[in-house]
RNA sequence: CGGGGUGUAGCGUAGCUCGGUUAUCGCGCCUGCUUUGGGAGCAGGAGGCCGCAGGUUCGAAUCCUGCCACCCCGACCA
């Protein structure tokens, strides 16, 4: 199983399989490029979840459900979209399975079966979303309509790679239909915008708010809001998406309103979505050859106390101080947990607990019972300190959010000691292989230029910053003028 | 889909070229004793249709044929 999880960068696979496999988030099943999530992984999931769900009723959405199956017909509607996903989709088209006469006790997809129109499993929900928007629009009274979904979809690759690109995969969609294009355009970025937050706050993970080029933009949309990261091996990863539509879907399946003046008009539509891959995201991020390293807002427990013990009566007095102090951080909202299974060593339970990345680590014992404190041990930067029990769970609730800070201004260090500018092409290529990370360069703004620096040297543009500085240049390929750089790197 | 590779216990593997007792080793698992402030030690034990289906042979993990699965490289991609 392990085999599956290594990918082109052989020090990194190294730890991805410890960490990925070990950490016990997941593990392929092999079914397809599929994963099996493990519990503790799942659990990271839904506090991921969570802080999104909040935040997107925060900013007034709501969610709902649609279908797992889409039909042919509708799928091919916006023909962009279609096209730009053609290639990857899982399709049915057979209802009933039969015993196959020649195969006793086997199994044979029954011919008689045959579906009138073949069913696309979703690998976005954009037209079945659309197709239904049509019965939800009438009036400027009926918008916006603002919706999520939580979901599964599938897109058939030909490579997976756990957790980046697996057959199936976890997500969030949000659609949304608006009355002017303003309004979309605001949507479109406001949920980017939630996404970086997000990432940064809550994941301690920094990115690059920008713009794909027309070559990177997704099948279907007229711009694309993106938030780029940086992976600790110099590679890049796109974390998450936000499309503005345009009435590119609103005309592919009818979904007009009337305005104010009683005129028929076309809605606007956006729609964004980050899945599961943030979860890699997350381990190429902080993660170390101890296993995974896990910011405390994300964190499923994020204190575990491991007690030191040789009789059974010091167990009891340990847990006794472990009670008391399990209440106070309970108080404080840090979620604990007391490690007091007695088929592990504590040299073992504290090998085992930074390979799942629990932040901070307590442990008690003999020496402690008879000084009054305790011992705590920082997942992240390994350090230990000895503290007394007096005012502990304040001192340790107060160093949950130092380490979250921390984790990401490490991260942030790292990122932005990795955005390089290059004048010239030849420093663009030694850049990217010997360096790696974020080449800033100039570009002359055409899909023919950027496809050829891919050919090239395996490079896409990550994005056109948002905060790009307005400056004359010169391309780095073609010399031709530019106004502004963009950012170069080889991706996940 | 093109090129290359690999399938042996829960995991990682030796054996295969050159067929021959009971299929190797490590980790993990179970039992017992001793241990417990950084992944314990010793002793004993369980666990295998050697990917699947045919074939050659007195005899196949090993040779031949077909199939399947997975991995790596490329194209594709969040």
């Amino acid at each position: 199983m392990s085999k599956n999880l290594t990918t082109r960068s052989e020090d990194y696979s190294k730890w991805y399989n410890e960490l990925v496999v070990k950490a016990d988030l997941a593990e392929n099943s092999g079914v397809r490029g599929c994963m099996v999530i493990k519990p503790y992984g799942y659990a990271i999931w839904e506090k991921m979840q969570g802080e999104l769900d909040r935040k997107f009723k925060e900013t007034g959405h709501q969610n709902a459900y649609f279908p797992l199956f889409v039909p042919k017909s509708m799928f091919e509607a916006e023909e962009k979209n279609a096209e730009g996903f053609a290639k990857e989709c899982a399709i049915v088209t057979h209802y009933r399975l039969k015993n196959d006469p020649d195969k006793p006790g086997k199994l044979m997809v029954d011919p008689n079966a045959k579906l009138e129109e073949e069913l696309i499993v979703r690998p976005t929900s954009e037209a079945i979303i659309w197709s239904t928007y049509k019965g939800w629009v009438q009036s400027y009274r009926d918008l916006p309509l603002l919706i999520n979904q939580w979901a599964n979809v599938v897109r058939w690759e030909m490579r997976t790679r756990l957790f980046l690109r697996t057959a199936e995969f976890l997500w969030q969609e949000g659609h949304t239909a608006h009355a002017t294009r303003e309004e979309a355009v605001e949507e479109s970025e406001k949920m980017m915008n939630v996404y970086a937050d997000f990432a940064e706050n809550f994941m301690a993970i920094p990115v690059v708010r920008g713009i794909k080029t027309e070559t990177e933009r997704f099948a279907g949309a007229e711009e694309t809001y993106c938030i780029e990261a940086l992976m600790q091996d110099g590679k890049a990863l796109q974390a998450g998406t936000s499309h503005f539509l345009g009435q590119n879907f609103a005309k592919a399946f009818d979904v007009k309103f009337a305005n104010a003046e009683g005129k028929q008009e076309y809605v606007w539509g956006t729609s964004w979505g980050v899945s599961t891959r943030l979860m890699g995201a997350l381990v190429m991020t902080h993660s170390d050859d101890k296993g995974l390293v896990l910011p405390p807002n994300l964190a499923p427990i994020q204190v575990v106390i491991v007690p030191i013990h040789k009789t059974d009566e010091q167990l009891d007095q340990i847990t006794a101080e472990v009670n008391v102090l399990t209440a106070q951080l309970q108080k404080l909202g840090v979620s604990v947990k007391f490690d007091n299974r007695t088929t592990q060593k504590p040299g073992f339970k504290f090998a085992e607990w930074e390979l799942k990345g629990v932040p901070v680590r307590i442990a008690i014992g003999p020496k402690d019972l008879e000084n009054g404190t305790f011992e705590i041990a920082r997942r992240d930067t390994a350090t230990k300190e000895v503290v007394s029990k007096d005012g502990i769970a304040n001192y340790i609730s107060d160093l949950l959010e130092q380490i979250q800070k921390d984790l990401f201004n490490t991260a942030l260090e790292y990122r932005n000691s990795h955005i390089t500018k290059v004048e010239n092409f030849e420093e663009f290529k030694s850049v990217l292989n010997d360096k790696g990370g974020f080449v800033s360069a100039h570009w002359d703004g055409t899909a023919a230029t950027e496809e050829r620096i891919q050919e090239l040297t395996k490079a896409t543009i990550r994005c056109i910053p948002l905060d790009a500085v307005e400056e004359a240049g010169a391309c780095v390929f073609t010399g031709n003028p530019s106004t502004k750089r963009v950012l170069f790197a080889k991706a996940y």
